[in-house]
DNA sequence: GCCCGCTTATACGGTGGCGTATACACGGGG
DNA sequence: CCCCGTGTATACGCCACCGTATAAGCGGGC
């Protein structure tokens, strides 16, 4: 063994990624330490130096991940800025189309059905990201109600898309995602109010 | 052992039942033949005379759950009439609020994002359900990209609720979605073109 | 009442994963 | 230049699970 002759140990943050690449592609099961040891080139040896047992990692992990979705994708929002369309937008495409942090979202999602503390982490990140979209959907929708419904919409949207297996004909899902985001966005019923 | 002095023996479906119910709690690697026998009050010892082995049992389940998920779903639909709203919100009970078949089918999407083989099965359920949904939303809405739309938005919000952790404040998740579902189902925008 | 077949218990070998113990390699600070 | 800490390899005991083999039990048909 030993092709990297001296300089590169394994940092603790390594671990991190590459656990959040294993529940992403297999779920919490998937994320075995002598699996992530393998992968890394290395084996187990190192891994309790930084963590007391597996379930540290994931801890670790669910860190990690909560904040790089939260704080990291809203300070960067913010610094951007733009109008409030143009923030959501982006919100979306830094979560949901990173390619990066979707799968290890979803991952998430199933897992929190089955662990509370898990589900609890994921509610402090959703309603983040309910506010933003609450935000942007009452610049141009009045009633609070109503708001409210378009952004869980919107949200479910974007999730549930992936967990949706269905066709649409001739159309693709793109194009029925842009119909769909139109109706929620851009198509207000105060539009006809003239 | 052996409470149960002499008659009831373990037929297959018990296995498959005891299966899916696994699968809804703990996913897909819960599955496990010692467990479920466990569970059942039995060993394994009998299990290999219905199933080859575990992976025959995890197919069997998906035929299982397949055919509960579809044909049993719409058969009793059609069989138990009505107009076209009552149909569809009758489908949505059955499939989404039993409390039994929904966390099974919640499984199984997340199952089916890493198995081509139950993401294929899931398709072929989602394109059913789809095309029900199309068809209520045709009878009030004519332009057909947005009965598309909308009925993909219907179709993840079923799903994405579960999937979403958010609060709403004062209003509880049942009224934001009732808010929703009434903005997708009972207020097309033909009712402004008068 | 006895036999046959289906279901079950038990025991086994194999594998893979966890966490621990121990010894080796390497590079920076004295 | 040697030592020490940090990572690393290796080896171990343990447990859970798979699939197989084998033997025992129970019920229905005769």
């Amino acid at each position: 063994m030993r092709h990297i002759v001296g300089a590169t140990r394994t940092p603790r943050d390594r671990w991190i990624e590459e656990g959040l690449q294993a529940l992403a592609t297999g779920g919490p099961d998937a994320v075995r330490v002598e699996a992530l040891a393998k992968k890394l080139g290395v084996t187990k040896g190192g891994f309790y130096g930084f963590f007391t047992d597996r379930d540290a990692l994931l801890k670790a992990m669910l860190d990690a991940w909560e904040r790089e979705s939260t704080d990291q994708v809203i300070e960067r929002i913010e610094r951007e800025g733009g109008d409030p369309r143009a923030k959501i937008q982006r919100a979306g495409v830094l979560t949901f189309s990173s390619g990066r942090l979707l799968p290890i979202d979803l991952a998430i999602r199933d897992w929190a059905r089955r662990e509370e503390a898990v589900a609890e982490r994921l509610r402090r990140v959703d309603n983040r990201r309910m506010a933003l979209l609450r935000e942007l959907i009452g610049t141009f929708c009045s009633d609070a109600e109503e708001v409210e419904a378009r952004s869980i919409l919107a949200f479910c949207l974007a999730i549930g898309e992936h967990f949706l297996a269905a066709d649409h004909g001739d159309r693709t899902r793109a194009q029925v995602l842009a119909r769909a985001a139109d109706l929620l966005l851009n198509r207000p019923r105060e539009d006809h109010s003239h």
